[in-house]
DNA sequence: TGCTAAGCGAGACGGTACGTCGCGTCTTCGG
DNA sequence: CCGAAGACGCGACGTACCGTCTCGCTTAGCA
């Protein structure tokens, strides 16, 4: 979001726009897909103008940032995920806990065609949008290696990476849905037997 | 790419112009991205017209699919990467075979944008992308139950779709390179502990 | 109108969009006046795209230019005009010939604001505008002084200039309708006695 | 302007503002002509708020008229006028006392377009720009008729518009300067014929 | 003196038109 | 009938301006 001047004077932004544009551009993200996506909807439905828009994000793809960072899932941190003792059982919590991230992933979508374009998109998508899932893994995995878990030689940086990949890439690309199974997959088939080699059962 | 119509009669298509099509939308996409990509500077720089580009394309969705799926990489088969004698050695073989991937992967950018609104090219990309290069991996990790290697239990299905999905986040998302480093960790902290149980040296 | 590039090849320009905006470009305007007419307006009462009435015009106040140079009784010159045998009774005729002008000059409302910011504008109408309906004034004067109607050192370039005058800021700034006595009075009361010396009847 | 409201308490209004603010109307309608002005630049130019601007004046329109009712000129009665004993020489003294008229006029200017749109703008710009103009003129005329200048039968209400009508129409849509010989010519060779009937020397 | 209502500069607000640009189609010409 | 060129309908983009509203501050005039 672009930054308020430094205020001197004048009437103070409406912070109740800032949710209400968020929530909107959310809405319209979820019906209709990034592109298809147009900021004068997302201002009508909001209740706004345009340029309300314009005066706090920069373009269509800042706004689209804005709604992924903010998205409830990204609001879980380690220690939202209570401590069951092992890194299967915290994983199935985490499963249990994550509010349905499916819609944050998909506005992501069409995003990514801006990145290369703007590195500062990029690092933004990078600190608040991948950073807090990765971290989330990497909390766990390091909350086993506490416990002794671990085996030792696990790649924690690229074992953390690996949940957000294959979610990314089947929502992205492949457009199946999270069921599951394939979360449960996702943490029993892979990340566990990678992290403490012990097998699924 | 489409069916030419039945021919009745009158001028040919030239062939040479998919091929020269081809070519400038891969330096197309390679300089701007996908959505700077225009079918106007496409056509332009191939010395084109748009309607010779849209008579064998669809749409620049399609186009830029046929660019991903005639990609060097894509053709690479599990025959194509010599027998080494066990897992390790046959994807370290394939990474010293793969051309560069980079290309391939970064104009598949926004072109995901338009994939849920298109089951068609949802189904292409599948089939010529995702397909060739899931099942290269897969048909290394079936030889290596040949040999014997894999663990009981491992879930092939889901641990073939690791490396592209994680090459994919890695080129979509984070735009971080795909150094060598990278890639030989993907194998062997990933792929090879996961389907043999064992760890890393 | 924007000159059409050098025709090297492509789809030639359509001649009848020309028109069609013209036509639906001079109903908005008389229906809401220069400031609430919008060019979406026009092109989607013209059938046509926005795109293809600025590949016409650059702006729309030289769209607006073009309504006024198409206007009918621009059309009129002093050839037109029957010789009655006097500049007053030549007048009669001109008032009896001349096609409703009113509309022609409303639509040049709110344009005006632009001509001191536009040479080339300004230039168009001083051309196309202003410029034959003063010519047909001193078209009619010289046909006086040619049969020796009109008083010596009578002031033609000047006196020329007055009916479209008093018509423009009769139209333009009191708004006042152009009924036949207005345009009676002008020519008796106006110009015949300046020209001729003989005062009204 | 707007009434203020009957007082009841609090701040009075700042008086000083009203003349600051309509010279930086008057500075900014000479720069850029009344579409390029913009409420936002005057008030800034004058130092003052677009509210303060709007608590006095209900729109950009009805504050450019104020700005053409307050013009030097228009104070300017018959009786600012020295009796000379002739029209003509009425007139020149007219002339030599006349302020620069040009700004006033050009910043009548896209006003215009606003007019037919405003009955209540349309009398206001009648009664305090038209209005004063006219009747000076017409002043000049009757004095001359109480010397027995006037020609019978010489129609006044009309006459007395035609140097306010040749002047706009030079400003506003031919754009050529208010040159004293023009100013001349319109005395001698229209006004002071028509209504004495004596031809120019 | 201290209270209060309104004025003040600043600038955010909802709206709406502007002019640009890209997509995918259509239309001309020459080969 | 193909191919180059480019005009076409459509519609989103991001900008600019209007006239209103809101913020924190100032400034009379009444108590």
């Amino acid at each position: 979001m672009l930054e308020e001047r430094q205020r001197k004077g004048g009437r103070p932004r409406d912070a109740t726009r800032d949710a209400d544009i968020l929530e909107a551009a959310r809405a319209v993200l979820a019906e209709r897909g990034y592109e298809r996506t147009t900021m004068a909807e997302i201002a009508a439905r909001a209740g706004a103008g345009k340029a309300t828009v314009y005066r706090r994000w920069a373009s269509k793809a800042e706004l689209v940032i804005d709604v992924l960072a903010c998205s409830g899932s990204l609001a879980i941190t380690v220690d939202d995920v209570p401590d069951t003792g092992s890194l299967r059982g915290d994983l199935a919590a985490l499963r249990a806990l994550k509010s349905r991230d499916e819609s944050t992933w998909r506005a992501l979508v069409g995003l990514v065609s801006e990145l290369p374009h703007s590195p500062e998109l990029a690092r933004v998508v990078d600190q608040r949008v991948v950073g807090p899932r990765v971290a989330l893994i990497r909390g766990l995995l390091e909350r086993a290696r506490d416990r002794g878990e671990l085996l030792p030689g696990v790649n924690v940086d690229l074992l953390s990476r690996v949940p957000s990949s294959m979610i990314a890439y089947r929502l992205l690309v492949t457009h199946e849905p999270l069921d599951p199974e394939f979360l449960r997959s996702l943490s029993e088939d892979i990340v566990v037997p990678l992290a403490t080699g012990r097998p699924r059962d």
